[in-house]
This record gives C-alpha cells, sequence and structure tokens, in this order.
DNA sequence: AGGTATTCACATGAAACTATTCTCTGAGTTAGG
DNA sequence: TAACTCAGAGAATAGTTTCATGTGAATACCTGT
C-alpha cells in the first residue's frame, strides 16, 4: 500500500495549488482551451499527483456532462516509450488507437498521421508531459516547439500543455518563442517542510499500518529526515515503508525509532547494489577502476582513472574506449550520484575533474566484490 | 615588482559513424482462373 | 491476374569515435624601475 504509484485519495497540504491548477484548466470543461501551463518544483513536491488528480477529477466531469476532453500523461523520462521525438509523437498517436511501429517510419509521416487522428473529431486535449526537461535535453526544443504550434494547424481539436518539471532553471535554456508559449501560465511548488510531510505521512498510515504499529516519534523521525533532503515526501514514504518491511521482518510487534536508521542505511545500499549491477559493461569497468584509485587516496583526476581503466580493460580483453568517452561515463556517474566530480584547473598543470567517491566507505568492498564477480576480474 | 604570454591536461561541443531493429516498396515468383 | 515473397532502400536509436575548440590559473618570460 505504501508505494510510489500508489496515489491517494485526499490530498494534504496542496489545497492552494490544487485550486489553482484547477481553475487555470478550467476552461476545458467549457470546451475552450486552457492556456498552456507549465508546473516546477523539485521532486517529490507533489507536482505529478496534484496534476493527475486535478485532471482525472475534470475528465469525471466531462463524462457527465459529454464534453469531449481527453487527458493523456507521458512520462518522458521512460525510456523507449517517449524519450525521444519520433516515440513521443508515436506514443501519442497510439494513445489515439493507431498503432505505429517502433522504428522505420519517417518522423515527419508520423507527425502527420498523428495530426489527422487528434483532428478527426472535435476535442480538447490536455497533454500532461512530465520531466519535460529531459525532452528538451535529448531532443533540442523544436520538438516543443511544434507542439505548442500544433494548434495552429488544427481545425476541430484543441490541444494545451501541460509541462512539469523538477529542473528549475530549464525554461531559462529553451527557444524563446517555446518558452513563452508553453509557459502561459506557471506554477512554482515550494517543498513540504516538515511538519508538512508528516501530515502526509499520517495521511497514509492510516491506510497501510494497524493501529498504534507506529512507536511514537517514528513519524517524526521519517519527515525530519526527508526535509532535510529538501522535502521530498517520496522519499519520506519510502523511508518508513522500508522501516515497516524490516520491522516486520524482525517480528518486531511496531516500528521504532531503530529501524529507520537501518532503512536508511537499506536503501542507500540497495539502491548502489543496483546501479552497479545494472550498468553497462563500460560504466562498471570505469567504476571499478575509480574505486581501485579511491581506496589509495581520496582525490582523484580522469587522466588517472583513465589509466587504470586501459590496464583493467586489457585484462579482461575489453576494447577501451576513447578518453572523450570515459570523461562522458564520469559523468554520468556523477549523475547518479556515485561520484562527485568538480572541474578545476591546477594552472602550469592543466585542466581536470577532481573526483571523489560519495559513497560510505563501508560500501566499497562490497561493490568492488560485485564488480569483480561480474567483470570476471581475477 | 608587476604585467603579459604560455602551456598543460583535460573539458566540452558537434558531427559523423556503426550496428541493430524495423518499415515500406517494388520486382520477381507462384498458383489459380 | 491476384497474392505472395523477398531483397534493398531508408528510418530511428544507442553508443561511440573523430575532429575541433575552449579554458583557468600556475609558471615562464619580459619590461621598466
Amino acid at each position: 500500500m505504501l508505494q510510489a504509484n500508489y496515489y491517494p485519495e485526499s490530498i494534504v497540504h496542496r489545497d492552494e495549488f490544487v485550486r489553482e491548477i484547477a481553475s487555470i484548466l478550467a476552461p476545458a470543461l467549457k470546451c475552450d482551451r486552457p492556456s498552456n501551463l507549465f508546473i516546477y518544483g523539485k521532486t517529490g513536491t507533489g507536482k505529478t499527483l496534484l496534476t493527475r488528480h486535478v485532471t482525472e477529477s475534470m475528465q469525471e466531469i466531462a463524462k457527465k456532462n459529454n464534453v469531449p476532453l481527453r487527458v493523456i500523461y507521458l512520462n518522458c523520462k521512460l525510456k523507449r516509450i517517449a524519450d525521444t521525438e519520433y516515440r513521443l509523437i508515436a506514443q501519442l498517436t497510439r494513445e489515439f488507437g493507431r498503432i505505429i511501429p517502433p522504428t522505420g517510419l519517417p518522423t515527419d509521416q508520423v507527425y502527420s498521421i498523428f495530426y489527422n487522428v487528434l483532428d478527426s473529431d472535435e476535442r480538447i486535449v490536455l497533454l500532461i508531459l512530465d520531466e519535460i526537461d529531459q525532452l528538451a535535453r535529448r531532443g533540442g526544443d523544436n520538438i516543443l516547439y511544434n507542439l505548442t504550434r500544433i494548434n495552429s494547424e488544427l481545425k476541430n481539436a484543441q490541444l494545451a500543455i501541460i509541462g512539469i518539471s523538477n529542473d528549475l532553471v530549464f525554461v531559462d535554456h529553451l527557444d524563446a518563442r517555446v518558452k513563452s508559449s508553453l509557459s502561459e501560465e506557471e506554477i512554482l511548488f515550494p517543498p513540504y517542510n516538515a511538519l508538512q510531510i508528516q501530515g502526509i505521512l499520517r495521511e497514509r498510515v492510516k491506510y497501510s499500518f494497524k493501529e498504534g504499529a507506529l512507536k511514537p516519534g517514528v513519524i517524526e523521525k521519517c519527515a525530519a529526515y526527508a526535509a532535510r533532503e529538501h522535502g521530498d515526501a517520496r522519499r519520506a514514504i519510502e523511508l518508513l515503508r522500508v522501516s515497516g518491511e524490516l520491522a516486520e521482518r524482525k517480528g518486531c510487534q511496531f516500528v521504532e525509532i531503530k529501524h529507520i536508521d537501518e532503512a536508511e542505511d537499506k536503501i542507500d545500499k540497495d539502491r548502489l547494489n543496483d546501479i552497479t549491477l545494472n550498468q553497462p559493461r563500460q560504466f562498471q569497468v570505469v567504476l571499478f577502476s575509480i574505486l581501485q584509485l579511491a581506496t589509495k587516496r581520496p582525490q582523484i583526476i580522469t587522466g588517472e582513472i583513465y589509466s587504470i581503466y586501459e590496464d583493467t580493460c586489457k585484462k579482461i580483453k575489453l576494447r577501451p574506449l576513447t578518453q572523450r568517452r570515459v570523461s562522458d561515463i564520469v559523468n554520468e556517474l556523477d549523475m547518479l550520484g556515485i561520484i562527485q566530480s568538480r572541474v578545476v584547473s591546477k594552472g602550469r598543470y592543466g585542466r581536470s575533474r577532481n573526483i571523489l567517491l560519495a559513497i560510505p566507505k563501508t560500501s566499497i568492498p562490497q561493490m568492488k566484490e560485485i564488480l569483480v564477480t561480474t567483470l570476471g576480474l581475477a
């Protein structure tokens, strides 16, 4: 019950935003095109949740009143679904019941199929693009440009876009035209504070824990922990869930504060192991090289990594990648939060990236172990 | 001493390439009328 | 002649390589005092 994809009935501490979103989108219920809406805020602040909540209830009302309203939700980060221009349009077209192959067609052809289905009936379409920043990053902004302009080509249907992003500066990098039309309306979601997170947790606890299963202070501690991490409610919920599982597995009657610490530890470890196991081979080799170096000294630079990396490749008979690519891989490991890197100039001695391991020392041996076995290093 | 100019060791960007998966098209083939 | 088969052309994509250009400050190299 306490899972990330579970959408609660009631929404706590966000009434004003519900109202705001609803009022912006309201014209859709009268068959008018609402303004495009752009919502941004950090992860776990309820952006997606609220948007879906509002649009879902709108859909119900529309159904009752026979308004031809269609809401489409797409997460642009989903690999192989909607993360490129072609796939996005293809997926949209599929939403209208057409079958579009995953590859093989020219993009403009898919566009025109999409125009046709979309325009085949009179209707209002609300397109929710979650993590829209990913889309713009990978595909450039002409996808968004095309989408925002689409209305002028439609005769019957009308399309409004709701963009959701957790990158706060994302809009600034957009083309000015796209920017202005995409954010006709803007809403900023602030992070929750500890008190609000407590409220959210209490609400959820009602459904997923037995009465009195939590020792006093547990919720407070969870909330405090999450608030420290920029008010991410999702994290708080996950923490509570894992604590519950741990307590249960140990046969404890109550969830206690110590379970939270254990849970925190477990979540981190699981995440790390998961990443290490599921990365492509080349990533694993790079990571292994970093680990090798990191045990010797705290600060590492790109050049050192590359030479160790080359040696390792030789050992396991893997064709080494170029330095250029390894540099990118290091960058991606940074994104994943395994390392922390910073570009520094060391004057006469060049310019490089200073790399620090961002994982607890205690889990290094375990990670190494995993890598050694999966890579087949003797 | 103070001021420029160099220089290192990569970073960062853009374009082009490779291999894979998939569609569409049209020529050639086959089977039935 | 209609239906079928199958090779070839063309797309999209992920993951790279190639080529080109950028960069910040510790040093080297002046210059005039």
